[in-house]
DNA sequence: CTCTCATATTGTGTCGACAAAATTGTCGAC
DNA sequence: GTCGACAATTTTGTCGACACAATATGAGAG
């Protein structure tokens, strides 16, 4: 749906009002089926409601933020893990090769978009290669949430060339069919950006 | 809600049709009240809806099981491992001493639901402790979804016996303060559930 | 000029009705 | 007797309208 790259995006930024009638208006249809996505986004924790008094897209506290990052962390080294024990090694071959060469070049350039887009289709990888539907649910999820605040921590010093090491780590572990060296990884990967984020948590937050 | 109950506890057995207009006049409201409480129910995964065919009381395949439990199991390991980094250890005595005392003779005496009763004080307490909202939400949702399934498990031969053991040194180590040993328990427990699982599963499943 | 209370306005919650789609039942042909 | 097509019924999807709650506005008193 739109409004949900709208908010995750934050093309409509934290506190903004979503009112039923002007949505309406605006995608041209009625209000039950504005009420219906509204609470989708509630479910999905990307608006608040409440009664009587309308949805707000939801401002990430900073104990919010690291609530997500602790069972991101477990997600993730979950996902590598299985990605590592059920995918055939061979198989990541090619991704390792676009993290060896052009990766490095983005780093190089500051190619923000061109790096999370490479980041975004390693990522899809892992989860269809951990065949886990729930694990993937959970970690949609919390990925949404967590967008912004991604995009923001990519782009502080260092960021991306740290990432880049890691997610080459990991990657190194799933050619080599190690489950426990992936898990590693991954869940490295995620504390790193942790410490990031937490290091520079007054510009982010 | 009422109807999240009769899901999650089967009263009404998977591939049930949930019609709105039987709902509406059941709980004499409006179609529109049950179609949101439907969406809601979708998006917990304990309903299935397809296009202008309505919704049906998901059915869960033996694969779905054993992604909600790979899930699970790392979800309630970090859920044992924050409640023991943030909880007094002393604030664990009152469970200890039930699970030495009452628990014991709930399993000589198969008292299954007195036994239950206890496991989700229990659980609730460790949520509590953990003090992560995402944590939460993720464990909520996926022991609606299995909740049959652990009614199921734990009336299996020696089930009730085992996990109290379980429980209980995951107990002691949180007692101890020692959160590596509490995540490694509570794994564990939750491992043992899935080989019960396993061992049983054309009784269960 | 400021504070308070009554009123007006705005916006959400709920409802019933209409339209579209799918399922079921019936009739006819082979 | 069975298969297929058409019609009728049932059920969902969408819409606009009404009712209620919350907030904003304005008038009057201190």
């Amino acid at each position: 749906m739109i409004l949900r790259e709208r908010i995750s995006g934050h093309q409509l930024p934290p506190g903004s009002k979503l009112q039923e009638v002007e949505l309406a208006e605006e995608f041209a249809v009625s209000r039950s089926c504005i009420r219906e996505v509204l609470g989708f986004l509630e479910q999905r924790r990307l608006i608040r409601r409440e009664p009587n008094r309308g949805a707000v897209v939801v401002r990430l506290e900073v104990g919010q933020v690291f609530a997500l990052y602790e069972v991101r962390e477990m997600l993730e080294g979950l996902c590598a893990r299985l990605a590592a024990e059920k995918a055939e090694p061979a198989s990541w071959q090619d991704l390792i090769e676009i993290f060896d060469g052009p990766m490095e070049r983005y780093v190089e350039d500051a190619d923000v978009s061109a790096f999370v887009t490479e980041l975004d289709a390693f990522r899809r990888r892992l989860v269809a290669a951990a065949a886990n539907p729930v694990l993937s649910d959970a970690l949609d999820s919390i990925r949404d949430q967590t967008k912004v605040i991604i995009r923001r921590i990519i782009v502080l010093p260092g960021r991306m060339a740290t990432g880049l090491q890691e997610h080459r780590a990991t990657l190194a572990a799933l050619r080599a069919g190690d489950p426990d060296e992936a898990e590693r990884c991954a869940r490295a990967n995620i504390r790193s950006a942790k410490s990031f984020l937490k290091r520079f948590e007054a510009y982010v937050l």
